[in-house]
DNA sequence: TGCCTGATTGCCT
DNA sequence: GGCAATCAGGCAA
């Protein structure tokens, strides 16, 4: 069942830990890919430099500051994309970034998209699941309620549902500015976080 | 295991 | 012209 348009009225920092446990599911013309999102980001509007809309609405980041549910998708360090999903009322700028999937339909096509054969090494990083969910930039802006590319409830696919002890609140990574805000959130003990979330945990 | 670096390009000041 | 919400691979220990 795909996520009801209304949990993206909530504040970013809830969906950023609502959006835990969910399922991210493309039906490309190769087939369906899905995996359930076990780690994310919340960047917000106010007193976070490190937001892309903090400094105000440039060509780059406009899709934040459309309405909420749809997809900012960018493109970083010359060769990698990032997939967020927009939060906050339109006109604000907010958006929550998915940092990991655990793999859960269409791993066969996951492997050729990423190249490996490794479970826990397909969607580890939001560079890789944007590459193995077989994501472009012209879903920049796609919504996220209907159409090839959803976001689906939690009990969508047989993984267990995370309770709110399960999940655990961390600085965020990669970032040099409001690096001490713990705004990102993983599911504890998870193997396909991200590796740096991983290392953490132990 | 873990630190360090090169790759590569569009956007913003 | 500098830098960025990254990743893979090389090297040391």
């Amino acid at each position: 069942m795909i996520l009801d348009r209304s949990i993206y009225q909530k504040k970013t920092v809830t969906i950023a830990r609502e959006l835990l446990g969910t399922y991210l599911v493309h039906d490309s013309p190769e087939g369906r890919t899905a995996g359930r999102i076990v780690e994310t980001e919340a960047y917000l509007c106010r007193n976070d430099p490190a937001c892309h809309a903090h400094k105000g609405q440039t060509k780059r980041n406009a899709v934040m500051f459309g309405p909420p549910g749809h997809a900012y998708i960018y493109f970083i360090y010359g060769m990698y994309y990032c997939f967020n999903v927009v939060t906050a009322p339109e006109g604000v700028g907010e958006a929550v970034l998915v940092r990991a999937l655990e793999p859960v339909e269409g791993i066969a096509l996951m492997e050729k998209r990423r190249k490996t054969t490794q479970l826990h090494n397909l969607c580890s990083g939001p560079g890789k699941l944007v590459l193995a969910m077989g994501m472009t930039p012209q879903m920049n802006g796609w919504p996220l309620f209907e159409g090839a590319l959803t976001l689906h409830t939690k009990d969508s696919f047989a993984c267990p549902i995370p309770r709110k002890s399960d999940i655990v609140a961390t600085p965020r990574i990669g970032i040099t500015a409001a690096a001490e805000l713990p705004l990102r959130f993983y599911l504890k003990g998870n193997r396909f976080a991200s590796r740096r979330c991983i290392v953490t945990e132990s």
